[in-house]
DNA sequence: CTGGTGGCCGAAAACGTTTCCGGAACAGTT
DNA sequence: AACTGTTCCGGAAACGTTTTCGGCCACCAG
């Protein structure tokens, strides 16, 4: 029991095998260049003392640091761990440690949490940034390697970037509604701006434009996409002199709202009102009725943004720095023919 | 658009402010010793270059690294997703950068990330570790920091920790039931030789024996603490001769799986069956009937062991290196009096 | 005028690695 | 015997900071 506990050094394996530290470096990395009788040796040693290599010595020396910033704007929602899930287990597979950053969706702690990350870890993926696309080619100019998942805004083309497949989630989402026999199909969309919002909507209106139904603007309202804003949303529709009999909801949480939001004015989902979700969060499925919902490959677009960023780590070219990952309707409980028919 | 790019340095914002390295490195870190004039000047300079200070070479010049490592089994469970977003919100306070690894509950992979983590971080939270007391002392021994929450096994003396008051919880819950009027409460209890369970267990017996009622081992049953495990084993209980008229589960998860087994046999919970669960994840607020469970303060579990580890850090001494945090139960609509009654 | 004090700053060592360069030893070829 | 290669290894520079130590200067008191 050490008076100070002391980190042994690359130095002390040495001294301890009777060789130089580059040959214990050499059997740190796997380098050739060491007969197998001196790897053998300097290993039993490492094995021996517990050593361990300093990242930060490692990190200033070789120019790499072996960690990987992993942006987000809150840990707890579940679309958040999805991603995230599949990110680690991707980067964990690659060698890489995770630096987790929730910047709190604050558009002033992003930029310089990233402005951190830039001297911290190899690279980066941003989810969902709050950050304009001239901040981010800024970075990108600097040399900072990173992927943003489901951008919030159009980025510049050379901005690496991986997102879901959102109007033709939506046009499945509608097609199965409007199957069903729903006319009036009312949208809670997300914040305006966010790509995602405009995509949905497109494939919204295209689906009703190809059933021959004219939009119209009362069935479409917006809400944060939380299960409280969500719900307030479905009452102002529920509210319209003529309700809707289907809802398509911009997320999971805003549907789970829309289904509280009727079962407290004696509705029955689905037979009085169909309602749709957006993700295929874990949530969907244990609600009651079970969530008919749009599902989102979460951990596939974490892992799918990880070995885009291997291949910028790496100076690969490529052929397409954008990737679309599919998206599919999954159909449960919450979904019905109307009344009316 | 540089060839390469090149992160400017410490050096070169010396240069081009006509001082000394050292002299930048003193405004860096606010230390004394620089006149408000310098330190404008080389303030501005930094802002203009977008400097930021290469963390391996400051973490290897001052012996800390600004890294603190999180090991937790998974990321998506809301279990630790919200342990974790505590701890994310009190180490960023600190200045502190999550390092975060999965370790996927497996006991190999933790032990080898843990030792990786003694050369990258400061120190670490470590979330329901698969490690045995003695790997932890060795660990402590060799001089490393961190602290442990929700242990699964009892832990040395000297290993910091902070968990939740089980046996508290496990007490209220039945408390409840009991005066519900149930005499017929069943527990599906978490893996045995948990602390966490055998706490439970612990509650679960001391508030039957208050009651005057003699356990019956049938009624004690043991399960996963997930969804579909838990569905398996209330559906064992259900199909016992004498079925109980309360379960009283180890986490929410296997509420849940018991609410659903209930329901597919054709039970209504409360009224036929009232079911307790454990944590409050936020799954307990949007199943149908809403659960009636105890709660950890997840996220301030999350917050005290930062601030127990940041005192660890700063070499503080300490009255107790054990904390424990009380739970509470929350009553909504999965309990009510037996049918009998 | 002298000596002391305090504010401000620079030189340089130190941190623990990786990697480049070159040298020793030995085998094989001419 | 002299060479050319190969294999294996060590010396030392380099990475970008922090921090210690000491020096210079201005100011003040005696």
């Amino acid at each position: 029991m050490a008076e100070v506990a002391h980190r042994v050094t690359i130095r002390e394996v040495a001294e301890r095998a009777g060789v130089s530290i580059a040959t214990v470096s050499r059997v740190l990395n796997g380098r050739g260049d060491v007969s197998d009788e001196t790897r053998e040796l300097v290993s039993r040693i490492i094995r021996e003392n517990g050593y361990t290599a300093n990242r930060s010595a490692r990190g200033l020396s070789a120019g790499r640091t072996g960690l990987a910033g992993v942006l987000v704007p809150l840990v707890y929602p579940a679309y958040f761990a999805g991603i995230l899930a599949g990110a680690a287990e991707a980067l964990s597979e690659q060698g890489l440690q995770i630096v987790l950053s929730p910047t709190g969706g604050e558009h002033a702690r992003e930029v310089s949490v990233l402005d951190r990350m830039h001297g911290l870890t190899d690279g980066a993926l941003i989810i969902l940034p709050e950050e304009s696309s001239e901040e981010l080619e800024r970075l990108l100019d600097d040399g900072y390697r990173f992927v943003v998942i489901d951008p919030l805004m159009p980025l510049d083309e050379r901005i690496p970037s991986v997102s879901a497949a959102h109007t033709s989630g939506a046009d499945q989402a509608m097609r199965h509604l409007l199957e069903l026999g729903h006319r009036r199909i009312a949208q809670i969309t997300g914040p305006r701006g966010w790509m995602a919002t405009e995509d949905r909507r497109r494939g919204y209106r295209a689906a009703l434009a190809a059933a021959g139904i004219l939009p119209d603007p009362a069935l479409e309202t917006e809400a944060v996409p939380e299960l409280v804003p969500g719900r307030a949303a479905a009452e102002r529709l529920l509210d319209l002199p003529e309700p809707p009999t289907a809802i398509f909801a911009f997320n999971d949480n805003i549907a789970i709202g829309a289904i509280q939001a009727a079962r407290a004015r004696g509705l029955r989902v689905p037979e009085d009102l169909s309602v749709v979700g957006f993700d295929d969060v874990e949530h969907a499925t244990i609600v009651t009725p079970a969530l008919t919902t749009v599902r989102q490959p979460l951990a596939e677009m974490g892992r799918t943004a990880v070995s885009l960023l291997i291949r910028l780590l790496e100076r690969q070219r490529f052929e397409t720095l954008h990737l679309e990952l599919a998206t599919r309707l999954v159909v449960r409980d919450s979904t019905a023919p109307p009344r009316s028919v």
